[in-house]
DNA sequence: TTGAAAGCGCTAACAA
DNA sequence: TTGTTAGCGCTTTCAA
């Protein structure tokens, strides 16, 4: 049934020429090692004529790399990060590489099984958004001297190559356009999650209303997707509790999502009512009646530069680099729900 | 830098046995191929004392698979394909295969160059949504002995292992739904996709709304999502044409979200007054004011449908199996957008 | 019960 | 300018 694809050397067989020859045609070396311009043009012709695929695992083997790249997020179906996936799968995609899409759950064990199992199949290079726990896992893959780049998060206490989202300046800027659009009780709700992104957005919010002179009102609410009802309660008890409030800065997209459905359910008009911002922009925000502004991460600018880093290190990887962070500042997008209110101001 | 990882062949010096003990012991054959307790024994905590990861590049070359399946949809960011994939990566998680995602863009050509890079790197099978035209590179999969699972869509002539949905049921099902709650003039707007699950979805509401004696309203818009204003002037259109129109029922949710989006920019009461649902859901229905209604796709059972049968095709991969076709029905949503309107009725 | 050795298909150092 | 050949690390047949 399977027909078996000829090798190198049914090749060299074929054209009475030596397995070297074809191979330097078929990786474009001919000219390099001086093969004469007949016999390039007549392995050339050949390996076109039959249709040549070599075997990319005993290439593989041989050569140590994979033209695999792995692109480990905590969830491959949230939205913000299959959008960055998919730029990066083109981008790959076009200098020849495939990517490997895995989610890490932000669990340390799965995503350390799965670097152990990536290293073993010879992947390229990785970019991973880290959860907790794993600086010893991507300080083992530097020494290996495969490339890692991490995204969206730090890790403490290691020196690699990052893209970031300047989390603490966009926290202000979404902020302070509450604040110049005239509200003045401005509600902060995030999540417990302890890891900096998140804490910078907290501080950029903070110092943003101290600055200003105006009280900052803060709910913290678990983690644990499982636990949306709780979270619904809570944040009812919170509106009930300030009715002062006149805006809501809610500190990443599911938030708003999970959040403006609350809202809407506590009563209909608050949505209209409040000021409302996200930071982390969702193409549902520009349908929902009003639209939600939203400061937005730069979705193809992370994934060019990650690409870039990643390319850069592949190609140089036994040269020294100097490792590089870079921080990327997002776009404030501004629709109707923070613009402000004649109704309830 | 690179400290090279123990080989095989240099356990087998340390221990000073044969190669092949350590092979058989790793595989867990030992047994099987009556090698001593003690051997054993002395062995496996050999490899565990050094903590031994297998070369899987080697293997793969030496066993012709590589415990990797391929997920190509159309774009792996699209929140339905996205999310199948995140289970689909579970659940081959669990049996140790990873998952390679890759975006068609529904174009032929760029299709089949991954189908060819992927054979090449000894994919154990393939999950394909497939664009039109790749009838030839899936019959060559199929003559390999590769394990090949259609999703979501078919190809006609070709006998195939497929998960599908019941598009017509689903269709018939949410048109009846909305005669049901009193709607008499439904519109059906679609999309000029030839393809088999978009004329079946169309052929759903056309005979049901002739069953119940009605009138159908049909507008079809065009693919390209480059031409999203077009769309929108001849949704505009087209309601201005037809005002006795009192619900509509969008093909697929991406129309139903621009869908909404311009009928709240027509007029903002617009969205309550008309009964609306969509083929289709999204996380967003749930949040919009009004709700909206939806003919959900089984998302975890499609999954979980395309592992059975790759998994079962990937084991059994010598015997001849009779072709599954597995038509699944999804779930009528019913939410507030189509429920008996009383402000316009 | 264990070991020797032949490959899987390719690359590249070395020889001619 | 081209060819010979030794591996890459593993599995598995055959021999001992």
């Amino acid at each position: 049934m399977k027909k078996k694809r000829p090798s190198l050397r049914d090749i060299a067989e074929v054209l009475n020429v030596s397995t070297t020859t074809v191979s330097f045609v078929l990786n474009g070396k001919g000219e390099e090692k001086k093969i004469s311009k007949q016999l390039i043009e007549r392995v050339e012709n050949y390996l076109k004529e039959i249709d040549y695929k070599p075997n990319l695992i005993a290439r593989s083997l041989r050569t140590g790399n994979s033209h695999i790249i792995v692109f480990m997020v905590e969830d491959v179906s949230n939205h913000f990060f299959s959008k960055v996936g998919r730029i990066i799968e083109d981008i790959s995609y076009k200098h020849d590489y495939r990517v490997l899409f895995c989610s890490t759950e932000n669990d340390a064990k799965r995503t350390r099984e799965h670097i152990e199992v990536f290293k073993e199949r010879q992947v390229d290079g990785f970019i991973i958004v880290p959860p907790p726990g794993i600086k010893e896992a991507v300080e083992d893959l530097q020494q290996n001297g495969t490339p890692v780049v991490l995204f969206d998060r730090k890790i403490e206490g290691i020196e690699i190559d990052s893209v970031l989202l300047n989390n603490y300046e966009g926290s202000r800027n979404a902020t302070l356009h509450l604040i110049e659009q005239g509200f003045k009780n401005i509600a902060f709700i995030t999540i417990d999650l302890n890891q900096n992104q998140m804490l910078d957005r907290l501080a950029g919010y903070r110092a943003t209303v101290k600055e200003a002179g105006l009280t900052e009102y803060i709910l913290t609410l678990p983690y644990d997707p499982d636990r949306a009802s709780d979270s619904r309660k809570k944040i009812q008890e919170f509106i009930a509790a300030h009715p002062q409030l006149d805006s809501i800065f809610f500190a990443t997209n599911y938030l708003s999502q999970s959040g403006l459905k609350t809202l809407h359910q506590i009563d209909s008009n608050l949505v209209s009512n409040l000021g409302i911002i996200s930071f982390d922009d969702s193409y549902f925000f520009e349908m929902y009646a009003p639209t939600i502004s939203a400061y937005a991460q730069p979705i193809e600018l992370m994934a060019k530069e990650l690409m870039r880093l990643m390319l850069d290190r592949i190609q140089k990887k036994n040269e020294a680099l100097n490792v590089e962070e870079v921080n990327l500042d997002g776009e404030l997008i501004i629709r109707e729900s923070s613009l402000k209110k004649y109704t309830r101001l």
